[in-house]
DNA sequence: ATTATCTATAGATCTATAGATAATGC
DNA sequence: ATTATCTATAGATCTATAGATAATGC
């Protein structure tokens, strides 16, 4: 499917374009991904989404229910690694916890300024807080728990009480999400350069 | 103006109310500051901004040109005090970069953390890129330079060649605006004991 | 006469569905 | 027969203008 380019079922599509390779849900992805980012959310219409994704605006419908829903698969995917990762390092106790919340952090932003999209920005409309995307926010708040545990087993976020460390993870947590959008305009290249320069940055942050 | 509850020449409006003591404008900036912060910019309607400051939506157009004219306003205003701020401090040669720096995020955020809709978010839209909205983006740069600056004059920062400089102002700047950011969601007292702690944490940051 | 507002609406969208069509598969 | 796509479009907007109206001011 896809890489065999063999003469796929059903009617051709009326825009003739080199095969992408991708599954046409993940072709409307990418495209909603760029237009999203670039555009703006509310501002991308469906026939904008799957003119890109090289169909034509109804057929969209035989993948996805509408805009929302790619919207939905898009933020879960952007955070999702990050928190497979924060799990692992909240596990692996053996190491020193600045070491991995300095591990957490570098990965954030690497991932996030790697990307070829901004997506890291689109948490941020307004539209995401609509119940629909529940499930999207309860993998954030996970996401920032995680953060705030291994900044509590750090030994000067021993000493911090629940407020304090509140106050703390905010920081951490503001400094990764506002390095991300700052950087999205800026310069390109050096993404793991800048993410060990901003996790470094984290770990002045909670010390002391 | 509006004060005196004097009668307004012109035709009455079809919905009254109690008179706000705002400008028609006014009022319009702030309705649109609820609604863009809230539902979106693209989302929002001319008719729900007209309607939720008291007119009729067509009424709008005698006071501004659209949508577009709010958002331009919004912003500017927006950053306008951080920027007066900004270039005071800068003057102030007497007083040490550390302090300066200091205060200027400490204003920073608490200056946008106080107000009460999230209007920093609005920068982030993707509709800002345009170029309608210049005036904005230079008076942001010259923000950013004015903290690149006194970075630079702090005791740490003068062991900077260029490149560094540049990552150390991205790092403190995104602080600063991720702060703001993740902090609309959070407790809305203590803005200032907040802007404290952010203000401790960027000078963590600049320090070695 | 001047002003601020109103009502009405043309024209331009945009979404989501209905039903037709052109391939492959058996 | 099944599938993926197409074309066409109803219904629901939304923006921005045209022209009417109801106040005050002189």
């Amino acid at each position: 499917m896809g890489t065999d380019s063999g003469r796929r079922v059903g009617r051709p599509r009326a825009a003739q374009r080199p095969d992408s390779g991708l599954a046409p849900r993940a072709e409307l992805l990418v495209a909603a991904a760029e237009l999203f980012t670039t555009r703006g959310y509310a501002a991308t219409t469906t026939r904008a989404v799957a003119e890109r994704a090289g169909m034509r605006q109804a057929t969209m419908y035989h993948y996805v229910s509408g805009k929302e829903e790619l919207l939905a698969d898009l933020l879960e995917s952007t955070v999702a690694p990050s928190l497979t990762r924060a799990r692992e390092l909240l596990a692996d106790t053996a190491r020193p916890a600045e070491e991995r919340l300095w591990e957490l952090c570098r990965t954030d932003v690497e991932l996030l300024c790697g990307g070829p999209h901004n997506l890291g920005g689109l948490y941020l409309l307004p539209e995401v807080r609509a119940e629909r995307f529940a499930g999207f926010h309860a993998v954030r708040a996970e996401l920032k728990d995680a953060y705030r545990r291994l900044i509590a087993a750090t030994k000067a976020g021993d000493a911090l009480d629940a407020d304090e460390l509140a106050v703390r993870t905010d920081l951490v947590f503001g400094l990764i999400e506002g390095v991300i959008l700052v950087r999205r305009s800026g310069p390109a290249g050096s993404a793991p350069r800048f993410a060990r320069a901003t996790a470094d940055a984290a770990l002045r942050v909670v010390r002391d």
